[in-house]
DNA sequence: ACCTGAACACCGTTCAAGT
DNA sequence: ACCTGAACACCGTTCAAGT
């Protein structure tokens, strides 16, 4: 890539960051463009779609879900508890910007998709959970991983878009909680 | 209000009713105003926000909730098939239109939302059918109405935005379900 | 090879003029 | 009292011209 362009790369990258933390992943890309101080056609250049600019963005994030899931499995405690833990980091990881949990659950699974490998990391690191949980015997028969993001990426995204408070999400991360332990 | 006045409101609202079938609750209101032969002013005398339009469209929509839950009440078998009955009814009636399930769940419990009272005809219908299940002691402590709808209602809106079929929607009630029941 | 910015299509919203 | 439709602001997308 030639030097002027990288540059161009990272400015937009860094400004749709803070733009998106202000405004949530909806937010205008024309804004991003002007803040960046680029041509709209150079935004589109390197990011054709909305969402190869929110891949691009949540580079860093993968590490942070990985360490997420290693706090919640250092956790002691009963399976409830380990599993709670493990649901509120993923209703925080992600619910960092508004709009959020809508477009990563939607893509979960969608391998076609632009976010496609930030979900991986997601499904990757419940299924970490999920075995712990396994082998101490204590889920459901039937029960696996997509179904659980989907579930706990339906309640992030209810609670993104009707402005929830924890004391709202938390009883219902613990019903999801029970219909998946034994 | 005046006869012409009348003619407008109820073909916007027939054309609306026809558009949204098609499109979706996102669909364009200029659509709505050219194809019912209005300009987009006279649609906003009428409507002043989008979801005055869709509560207008939703009328005749309460009726048939209150039906939905009769005929899940009227169905013989265990606490479980009952309430599944229900769920699936709910899912159905909130995902008639494409982004329904995410502005109807959104709504809920806000009462100064234009379409409150459909939100209610929801959680009234809920209520009836817990009732039972309360009477015949297969809920578990400390579940009400409200975490219920948007329990289910967040299940339909990551199907309704992932275009999940009804084999991995089944699963997800299933679940939801346990974690209610006793 | 990359960038710029004008241009286009579309959408929601407002409001002066008309009946 | 109600309607019309031009006008405005905004947004995403494309592309010819420029470096």
């Amino acid at each position: 890539m030639r030097a002027d362009a990288q540059r161009n790369y990272d400015r937009i990258v860094e400004v749709a960051r803070e733009v998106f933390r202000e405004q949530g992943y909806d937010a205008s890309l024309d804004e991003v463009a002007k803040r960046a101080g680029v041509g709209p056609g150079t935004l589109y250049r390197h990011f054709p779609k909305r969402e190869n600019l929110i891949d691009a963005i949540m580079q860093s994030w993968v590490d942070r879900v990985d360490e997420a899931a290693d706090k919640a499995l250092a956790h002691e405690g009963s399976p409830r508890d380990l599993l709670l833990a493990w649901f509120e980091q993923y209703v925080a990881l992600i619910s960092l910007h508004k709009g959020g949990p809508a477009k990563i659950t939607s893509a979960m699974c969608d391998d076609s998709s632009p976010i496609a490998t930030k979900c991986q990391a997601l499904t990757r690191a419940t299924s970490r959970v999920l075995e712990r949980l396994e082998a101490e015997g204590a889920l459901r028969e039937g029960v696996d991983v997509v179904q659980m993001c989907r579930l706990v990426g339906g309640v992030a995204t209810v609670a993104d878009q009707a402005d929830l408070g924890t004391d709202d999400v938390q009883p219902l991360l613990g019903v999801v909680a029970d219909g998946v332990l034994r």
